[in-house]
DNA sequence: TATATAAATCGATATATTTCGATATATGGA
DNA sequence: TCCATATATCGAAATATATCGATTTATATA
């Protein structure tokens, strides 16, 4: 967990906003029938909810996923992009060590 | 709180460091004996400790305050800054339930 | 194999941030 | 009032970030 990068990850509001909406499945449309069973949204999804460009899209996705806040896993055509709750809660803990702690 | 003017300021490793040192008067040099009573570090301090120039400085505790993370207190001419505790906690919170609830 | 689609990468421009030295503004003291 | 010191502000250069459209790469399918 390299704190520079998540904090840096962290800040912009777009890439704040794709974790968040991540939490949820239903904040996307549903999954392809031939998806149905796996976890995570695909690049296509975000962008049309973030109404950013697909290369804006697969940027923040690589920061976030060089941050290690979320996973990605290819299926196909398609990547999937999901949260990766425990580097979350590990960010977390390690900010607010740093600013409260010691 | 801000949180985006918050997470910005967080965004800087010199700046976090400062919240550091701010924590523990001790990591400073110890206080001119007129201003024993006083709470916080002048610009001088910090900037000896962080060993960047004053007006460099001078501008991350202006990020800070216009984040609300610390506090200032001008007595003659110095500023002494200090760490509000409470905006902190009500940041830390506000990260948390971003990144983590609902 | 040729084509369509999803995602990643590239190259560019606009904007923001970092950091500096120089200058301006307080304030306190000779 | 004049000077020294602490801090703030200004202007600039270097670097980083945001965001785009175009291109490339990977994959699936006709």
């Amino acid at each position: 967990m390299e704190l520079d990068k998540a904090i840096a990850a962290l800040n912009n509001p777009v890439r704040r906003n794709i974790l968040m909406w991540l939490k949820d499945r239903s904040n996307f449309p549903p999954a392809l029938p031939e998806h149905g069973d796996l976890e995570g949204v695909c690049v296509q999804y975000i962008r049309e909810k973030a109404n950013l460009s697909q290369s804006t899209i697969s940027n923040y996705m690589g920061v976030l996923k060089h941050a290690g806040l979320v996973a990605s896993e290819r299926h196909g055509q398609w990547t999937f992009y999901r949260r990766n709750e425990e580097a979350i809660r590990t960010l977390l803990a390690a900010i607010e060590e740093e600013l409260l702690n010691s």
